[in-house]
DNA sequence: ATAGCTGCAAATGCTTTGCAAGGCC
DNA sequence: GGCCTTGCAAAGCATTTGCAGCTAT
């Protein structure tokens, strides 16, 4: 076995342990679409993704790719955020952080989570908990 | 005339000028919808103003509220709030302001636009202008 | 009279689901 | 082998659109 071929035997055996960690079996179609969302930063949607793993070859249904992205969000590896009636993106970046977006192109840019302060969030209702704070900066074209 | 018939045809006039002046015809759709959302502080969806529509004995299509809506909103008289993939909320209160969203249970409230600051809020890229920053506090069962 | 509205029904777009076949442990 | 996954196609929503008839001015 060379060298590369050990690497990726490495590589796969990692993100299939990921998967096991929370609970879901490394299966092809997983494994593919998680190495397809290993850089961070990514936004996705389901239909982008399919797009993605058709071009490089990967065989996914778009069910599948619903059922996965839905999965891994569960599972806390992906976020999903709500910019869009009608459309959803799910981040790669799981912790604390914000968007620019833009409604024209549909583009949707991370803000650092320590760039924007929030201050005075009201208590929330009787009963309730705050779970988590989102910001939106909505653009337009200048 | 009675006092109350006066009245009536008075707010129905004034209601009519609004509209017309925002470029839309006052007609009776139209009307009965100003109508229904005229209390401040209301977050609608199209499904739930028909049927409260309906409910009062109004005869409105779903499609028309749907134009309906989006037409008040191209007016500046609504404004759009997204805080849930795949449903679509009106607000009657097109002032500065912000959102607790109970994933739950589908309820908004409103946070008065004073209430929470956000500051450090990053310029916007190159060629593009912020259009507006919407804050949404996602609450869940404590 | 005529430009603009409305209603219906059909179409669209995104997402979910049911179920049989296939793959991981 | 048994149970979890997948894929397909069909179903499900929310929303939009085309078009014929109606209405406000």
């Amino acid at each position: 076995m060379t060298a590369a071929r050990k690497r990726k035997k490495f590589l796969i055996e990692e993100a299939g342990a990921r998967l096991r960690s929370v609970g879901l079996r490394p299966t092809r179609q997983r494994l593919a679409l998680a190495h397809l969302l290993g850089a961070d930063h990514r936004h996705v949607t389901a239909e982008m993704l399919h797009e993605e793993a058709t071009s490089v070859g990967i065989e996914v249904s778009l069910a599948t790719i619903y059922n996965t992205l839905h999965q891994f969000t569960d599972a806390g590896l992906l976020r999903e955020v709500v910019v869009d009636a009608g459309r959803s993106y799910f981040d790669t970046n799981t912790g604390a952080h914000h968007h620019f977006f833009c409604e024209e192109d549909g583009s949707l840019v991370d803000i650092p989570g320590e760039t924007i302060e929030v201050a005075r969030v009201p208590a929330a209702p009787k009963g309730m908990a705050v779970e988590r704070v989102d910001v939106v900066v909505r653009l337009k074209r200048a």
